[in-house]
DNA sequence: AAAACTCTCTACCAAATGGTAGAGAGAAGG
DNA sequence: CCTTCTCTCTACCATTTGGTAGAGAGTTTT
C-alpha cells in the first residue's frame, strides 16, 4: 500500500483542522509547518499568503460539503425522509470530520469578510435545498411556512446541535457516541413535530 | 446631563465589541486603545494582561445574560408562552446587543479554553431552564422529550436564526429590521409545532 | 506642605508573525 | 553531461504583539 500523501495537500488538511478548530487568527503558519514537520517557506511555496491558503481551505471544504449534499439529494427521497437523511449525514460528518463544521462556523462568524468565497460554492446548493421544501410544501408533505426561513431554522438546528460541543457540556450532554445518536434521535423527533403537515401528522414510515 | 463613563467601563464595552465580533486572537491590545483614544498601558492598569481582559468582558456578559433571563423567568409564564417571551427577549438581544451573542459564539469555539469561566456563570440558569422544561412536560404542557436535548436544540435554533447574519445573507435574507420580524414570527410558529403536546395541539393563546 | 494614591503617559523590549531572497539537492529532459 | 525544473531549506527582515519599568500630573490624605 502507497500511504505517501502529496505536500500540498498535507498542508491544505492540517490548515483546515487548525483554522477549524482555533480560527483563522490563531493560527500562525510557523504553528502549521511545525505540525506538519516542515519550515514555514515549504507552505509559503504551494500557498503564496496565509490568506491565500485560507481561501483554498475554503475552496475545499466547501466542495466536499457540496458534493455530500449533492449525493443525498440525489437519491430522490421526499418530505420529511429527505430532511431526515441529510440530517443524518451531517451528525456522521459531525463525528468524523468535526473541523469541517468547525471551518464553516469560523467562516460565518460576523465580521467575516469571507463568507462571500463560501456562499460563492454552496449558493446553488442553498437554490436547490429551498427549491426542494417548497416543492414538497406545495405536495402537502411538508408543513407551509417560509422555505427560506425554515432552511435557516434547519440549518441553525442542525448544526447548533450537530457541533456545539461545548454548549453541550455546559448543558450537562457528555460528549460519548452514545449520547451523540440519541442527540440525533431527538433532534429527529423534534424536527418531525415541527415539519409534519397539519392535515396528516405522520406522513411517512 | 453627565455623560461621563469610567475608563475601565468604557475598555470593558469596547473589548467586548470587539471580541464579539472579530474574535479574541484578531484583536489586539494597540487596536482597543486606538479605538479608545488611549494608549495601551492605560489598558494594560485596568486590566494586567490581555487573557485578565477577556475574562472580565465574560464575566460581564454572562451577568447580563443571566439576568435577562431571570428577569424573565421571574414573570412567572408556562409552557410555550414562557419559551416565546424567552424567544422574543433573545431577538430583540440581537438586534441591540449583537455582540453579547458574537461573544458566546466566541467563547463556545470548539478549540476553546474558556467555555467553563461561562458556564460556570450561567450553569445554574441553565439546570433552572430545564428544570422548567421538565416540569411543563410533566404538566402536559409541553410535548415530552429528553429536556437537555430540548434546550440544546432551543438554543441552537434560537441564537441561529438571532445572530447568524452571514448565512442569513448567504440563503437570500436581508438584514432588515422588517426581515427580522418575519424571521421571529417564522422561528415561534417553528417552534411552537415543535413543542406543542401532540393531545391538545394549540395549549396557549 | 509633605506624602501617598490614582491614572495616563513615554520609552523600551523580547518574541512571534507574515513574508522575501535565494541557495542547494535531487529528478527529469535535452 | 549539462541544463532545467521541482521542492525544501537557511538566512533575513520589518512589523506587530503582549508586556515591563517607571516618569509625570493631578488629587486626596495626613
Amino acid at each position: 500500500m502507497n500511504n505517501f500523501v502529496p505536500t500540498r495537500q498535507r498542508v491544505l488538511d492540517a490548515a483546515l483542522l487548525a483554522y477549524g478548530t482555533d480560527g483563522y487568527a490563531a493560527t500562525s503558519l510557523d504553528a502549521l509547518a511545525d505540525q506538519l514537520g516542515v519550515r514555514k517557506q515549504t507552505i509559503l511555496y504551494y500557498f503564496p499568503s496565509k490568506q491565500v491558503l485560507f481561501d483554498s481551505v475554503i475552496d475545499a471544504a466547501a466542495e466536499d460539503l457540496v458534493e455530500l449534499f449533492e449525493q443525498e439529494a440525489s437519491r430522490g427521497l421526499t418530505g420529511i425522509d429527505q430532511v431526515e437523511a441529510i440530517v443524518r449525514r451531517i451528525f456522521r460528518l459531525a463525528v468524523n470530520r468535526p473541523e469541517l463544521l468547525g471551518l464553516v462556523r469560523e467562516v460565518t462568524r460576523p465580521g467575516s469578510i469571507t463568507v462571500g468565497r463560501l456562499s460563492a460554492h454552496v449558493g446553488p446548493t442553498v437554490h436547490r435545498a429551498r427549491e426542494f421544501l417548497e416543492r414538497e410544501m406545495t405536495a402537502g408533505r411538508l408543513r407551509r411556512s417560509d422555505p427560506s426561513m425554515l432552511l435557516l431554522s434547519l440549518y441553525s438546528t442542525v448544526v447548533g446541535v450537530a457541533s456545539e460541543l461545548e454548549v453541550q457540556r455546559a448543558m450537562g450532554i457528555p460528549p460519548s457516541r452514545r449520547a451523540t445518536v440519541v442527540r440525533r434521535t431527538e433532534l429527529t423527533r423534534f424536527l418531525r413535530a415541527a415539519l409534519a403537515p397539519t392535515d396528516s401528522p405522520a406522513p411517512s414510515q
